[in-house]
DNA sequence: ACAAAATGTAAAAAACACTTGTCAATATGT
DNA sequence: ACATATTGACAAGTGTTTTTTACATTTTGT
């Protein structure tokens, strides 16, 4: 699962903490999900993709084996 | 988290068992999804939306206290 | 009325998101 | 060069949440 918040994030103007306390989540979790450590919940999603003013779909892309 | 997933189900003429087996769950997990026990994770999100042909926007509202 | 298909529901298991803490590395500005 | 802000990475844990398995009920068609 690949996913393009750094991009839209740096287009934002946005730290990823300033984006973490946008979405209320740590620091760690937006660096994490950054590095595709993992997939966010469908909630922490759409917060992410309200803010960064995009939608899901924008923001990740399924891949083989999902 | 309120969804419209029955809605788009039905309109697209596909018991919960067909859409279970497209998007690889149990039919059950479609079933507690449309009577709103949890939000699905992302991936399935995606695959969901991707199916019934709609933005996961379309399928799915933030609510107070998400 | 009967069989088959579709749906509902509950318990339990399995998987995963997310936090906190910490340290290292890289960038930015003065 | 120095100080500060930002980012990367990782371990360990916790608690939550998704998802499955199994059983019960309802609907549909003939």
């Amino acid at each position: 699962m690949k996913n393009n918040i750094k991009i839209f994030r740096v287009m934002k103007g946005l730290s990823q903490e300033q984006l973490a306390k946008e979405v209320n989540v740590s620091r760690q979790t937006i660096n994490a999900l950054e590095a595709a450590k993992y997939v966010p919940s469908t909630v922490l999603a759409l917060k992410l993709a309200q803010i960064l003013g995009k939608q899901i779909e924008d923001l990740f892309e399924l891949e083989e084996g999902d």
